[in-house]
DNA sequence: CGCGGGTTTGAGCCTACTCAACAGATGTGG
DNA sequence: CCACATCTGTTGAGTAGGCTCAAACCCGCG
């Protein structure tokens, strides 16, 4: 219930040299957050919703699901992520997001967002750029998907989200957060509960990996990102900013 | 090289009530567009560019490539279309994009794109819906890999490129053009060519399928749409349309 | 006429699946 | 606080869907 310290959201953008307005504009989008547990819903699929979803803090993740027992898990988002910037052109939201941890999220209308591209374009565009990552990254998931082994996705899988948490959190260490069921891993890489369970025990028994729940520790974390040749899209949006690529560019 | 009578763009949003402003605005970005032959590159992965690409007509497609050999087809792009939109965020392209067929194409600076945040925020607001449809596609295709058979997999990816071509051209017809080969049906689909063709052969054997380079008849559309429980993206955005969502939000 | 890209078919194999059973956690209500 | 239910993880045994390898065919084109 008490009050966060401040936004994840600001500190992610931290690195931007952002001026007063834009920062009180986004902590006015920031108002009113509310708690969820795991496994609560935040958006519900089938249902006519025109809000966006700014995650404070926790996770969540966005599944398809055709069957009860056939669902792909195709989104994660963590703090300082914006949830809906792909469900724009749709009426009812195509697809279930779920908390995935317990956390808090500001729920805002479309409207309200759409009203930043005229008072803070410079703002909207940052929004844009970050959430467009997040689909970079879909389709490098997606190669790995259909062209990799199922040991190999795994890996891909764990060091895509390492690099996530990473960008997110500000801190860098190769123990990372891993909420996630065995069964909800295969949901990410198409793969059975039973088969990453195989994996994930071969990888202990290899030493390349250590579990201690919720955490796992990738003790060979090089060796892989030089084997799948794994490119780390949040870290090239970060070298970005620095010499700034979209944000700098209306000065110009 | 003869000029075309007018903009598949602006034939595609002529469902919405454009202004004139608005619509000498959109004429504007589509200036010079440039002849491209089948095969030829539209963007080079790798290569830092800031542009985005306004399609004229033609097809083409987005490939994600580890190895050569290794590929997979993300998007496929046509008439009246935006690419671009989810590489905002990355300075140096993350994909190579070719044309799929001859065509015509206009390139323009991101920051002309952001310009029209400015100038005309709903006409960017209509493209970013737009461009976001094909996301949730994608995330459906995604599905489909990770949890359809291969045979379900090829009829999912045709019904999904036909709803496509009904959206983009305004024409309805369950015979569509197919210029892809067999290895790149492939590799949209997480398959391979050897695979993909003994799905055809069979598919023709069963008279669901009829070919007649480089078109196919959907002979069964609607018994596949049924067994899939197939989504038609793009004509539930179109009803949008006629009750605005998105566009007329900012009167009220 | 030979070449190359795409298509077609066969034979055999292997990766990841299904089915089944049990062990461990976690949680919940009486 | 225990008994029971349920979800998650673990392992074995057997299977099959889609793969690899190999070779031929078709067709347009230089």
């Amino acid at each position: 219930m008490e009050r966060q310290s401040h936004s994840a959201f600001l500190s992610r953008l931290s690195r931007l040299d952002l001026t007063i307005p834009e920062r009180e504009a986004l902590e006015d989008l920031e108002r009113q957050p509310e708690e969820r547990r795991g496994r609560a819903l935040v958006f519900d699929a089938e249902r006519p919703d025109d809000r966006i979803a700014i995650m404070r803090s926790g996770w969540s993740a966005v599944r398809v699901r055709t069957d009860p027992g056939r669902t792909t898990i195709t989104q994660i988002y963590m703090a300082g992520d914006v949830i809906g910037f792909s469900d724009l052109g749709v009426g009812t939201l195509p697809h279930e997001t779920t908390m995935q941890t317990s956390g808090s999220v500001t729920l805002l209308s479309r409207t309200k967002l759409f009203a930043l591209i005229i008072t803070h374009p410079r703002l909207f565009e940052t929004l844009l750029s970050l959430a467009s990552i997040d689909t970079v990254v879909l389709l490098d998931r997606m190669h790995a998907i259909t062209r990799f082994t199922a040991e190999d996705r795994l890996q891909h899988f764990l060091l895509s989200l390492k690099a996530k948490i990473d960008h997110c959190s500000l801190q860098r260490s190769d123990r990372i957060l891993l909420p996630f069921s065995q069964k909800e891993i295969g949901d990410a890489l198409g793969l059975t509960e039973i088969y990453v369970n195989r994996l994930v025990r071969r990888f202990e028994k290899s030493g390349e990996l250590t579990r201690s729940r919720p955490y796992v520790r990738l003790n060979t974390r090089k060796a892989w990102e030089e084997r799948l040749n794994f490119r780390n899209r949040y870290s090239e949006f970060d070298e970005n900013l620095l010499k700034p690529v979209v944000s700098g560019r209306h000065g110009s």
